[in-house]
RNA sequence: GGCCCCAUCGUUUAGCGGCCUAGGACACUGCCCUCUCACGGCAGCGGCGCGGGUUCGAAUCCCGCUGGGGUCACCA
């Protein structure tokens, strides 16, 4: 009776679809948890069915409440959306595994009931011990020898101070389910023993808090990671048995997200710093841009355009589309999208995403005083098409927005200028001491006059000189645009200085 | 080891039996534009893991192999 899976798959389309995200709170948010989450909001924002964000607490030894924070955080950063659960609510409160201890007690009462869960006495050390005794192999686990155990028995168990686990009979035939971006699997009878579903102190497991939530959420389609692909037949088999026993319908469809991998051909570690949102926050990725790049870890919304919005992106999405491959994150990519992300920015937009890099690099006050944001207003525009996250701002731009005497001349910079550098600061500082209207335009037309016609030196080596005596470096934003916004006192004292050094 | 997943340029991806002389993007190289660096434009480099089938025809379908990855917890 318990043998076969007979409970029916969910054949929701539509706005009946409802999809969750539901992170453990442990350790700073992953780009491959993000990626997950982006394709659950796109998929129920294309489909125009219910997105619902559900916090996974049960691991009290290592969930923290920072890094619940810090997920939610990450969400309302990139602008990701929920229409059920945490902080906003919904009709299956609370949202929060921890809280729901008493849903979780009555639907394992349920299943008891139904005779789907039976008690295990084993420790793990006399399940290695009974598989060494049989020849069976270790990696075997459990035996299932616990099945039928006689009244008398447990009493003695019970006698000996031991308390049960509860483990799902799970059903001896094959389990099939068709993945919704990989097709049919099958996982052949016997490819798993019973499992833990509740701890003998009374603590269910993941193993069944996860499928109950999701079926008491009436949950339609599971998307998530590859790495839980293998614990699926469980949870359909899990399944199976809460449809039995009264607590739902249907099964979910699963599809099964690929790899986000790193370096080498290892899935991303949480080690390694590319696999923490909040890095790529610190450096300057914009939402916008991190979002296109993670939606290309395994989707694509075009075979010619990859880049595109949030918006473009909802329209357009449908988990078939998910391309099973695992995919590398690619800095460098992911450091163009943004880039073209950045450039798509209204001036005004730019400047103020600025602000907070800019204040990082201590090139701004907090707050920003007004003569600060007439310079940024002026200077953003200035490296909005050479600037790839918005960190480089402070390096790029430190130098409008401080005085002479801070100016300090890069390496680099001193050893690429030309044998008479000084004569020509001099000579520019001779020409631009006479001009009176001090805008790029006219510098233009003066020092080229003065530099490369008169003195007959190549562009390069004409302006090269002023660029590094104005910003002390030997890359800068152009030339003229950066003598307009310091001034002609400020431009002519640095000429100076350089001069004389 | 059992089980599962995956396999097109360096990376990512298009391709769902003939439109493929395998297309795009990032990276890389060269040229143009140019006050530096970028941006932009043009050009170039570069790939269907191997072996069998099926078919008039296979990157596309089937099988095997090889390779890679994951999973086998009283974590999630």
């Amino acid at each position: 009776m318990t043998n076969q899976i007979t409970a029916p798959f969910s054949t929701a389309t539509g706005k009946d679809i409802r999809v969750r995200f539901c992170p453990s709170p442990t350790g700073t948010p992953h780009v491959g948890l993000v990626r997950t989450a982006l394709f659950n909001w796109a998929y129920a924002r294309h489909t125009g069915g219910t997105f619902i964000f559900r916090i996974e607490d049960t691991d009290q030894e290592r969930d923290s409440e920072e890094s619940y924070e810090q997920i939610i955080e990450a969400l309302s950063w990139l602008g990701l959306d929920w229409d059920e659960g945490i902080n906003v609510g919904g009709p299956n409160e609370p949202y929060r595994q921890s809280q729901r201890m008493d849903i979780y007690k009555e639907a394992v009462e349920k299943l008891k009931a139904a005779g789907h869960l039976y008690e295990s006495f084993l420790t793990g050390e006399e399940i290695d011990a009974r598989n060494e005794a049989a020849g069976r192999a270790k990696q075997l686990g459990y035996d299932n020898s616990e099945r039928d155990l006689d009244q008398a028995t447990k009493d003695k168990y019970l006698a000996e101070g031991r308390s049960p686990a509860l483990r799902l009979r799970v059903p001896d035939s094959d389990i099939s389910f068709t993945d919704l971006v990989r097709g049919e699997i099958t996982f052949p009878a016997g490819s798993f023993p019973d499992f833990v579903v509740v701890r003998p102190n009374g603590h269910p497991l993941y193993t069944l808090v996860n499928p109950v939530d999701d079926a008491l959420m009436g949950v339609t389609h599971v998307l998530r990671g590859e790495d839980l692909l293998s614990s699926t037949p469980r949870q359909i088999a899990l399944y199976n048995a809460m449809v039995q026993a009264g607590i739902t319908t249907f099964i979910p469809q699963f599809g099964h997200l690929p790899y986000v991998m790193g370096e080498g051909h290892k899935k991303l570690s949480k080690r390694d710093p590319e696999s923490n949102l909040f890095h790529h926050r610190d450096r300057g990725f914009i939402p916008e841009g991190l979002l296109n790049y993670l939606a290309l870890l395994g989707w694509g919304l075009s075979a010619d355009q990859d880049i595109f919005t949030l918006q473009e992106m909802a329209k357009a999405f449908d988990v078939h589309d998910v391309n099973p491959n695992p995919a590398r994150f690619d800095l460098k990519k992911a450091d163009a999208i943004n880039a073209t992300h950045i450039r798509a920015l209204s001036a005004d937009d730019f400047a103020n995403r600025l602000i907070p890099y800019l204040q990082k690099g201590d090139v701004l006050s907090t707050p920003p005083t007004p003569a600060q944001l007439e310079i940024l207003g002026k200077a953003a525009p200035l490296i909005q098409e050479r600037i790839t996250v918005l960190g480089e701002a402070s390096g790029m731009l430190g130098f409008l927005f401080t005085d002479s005497s801070k100016i300090a001349i890069d390496e680099d910079a001193r050893k690429g200028l030309p044998e008479n550098a000084k004569q020509i600061v001099a000579a520019a500082t001779a020409a631009i001491s006479a001009l009176d209207d001090f805008t790029t335009d006219a510098l233009h037309d003066l020092l080229n006059k003065v530099l490369v016609e008169d003195m007959g030196e190549k562009p390069k080596n004409a302006f090269g000189p002023l660029r590094t005596a104005i910003s002390g470096r030997r890359v800068s934003p152009p030339l003229f645009e950066s003598m307009e916004i310091l001034g002609k006192a400020e431009t002519l004292a640095r000429l100076e200085l350089f001069a004389r050094s």
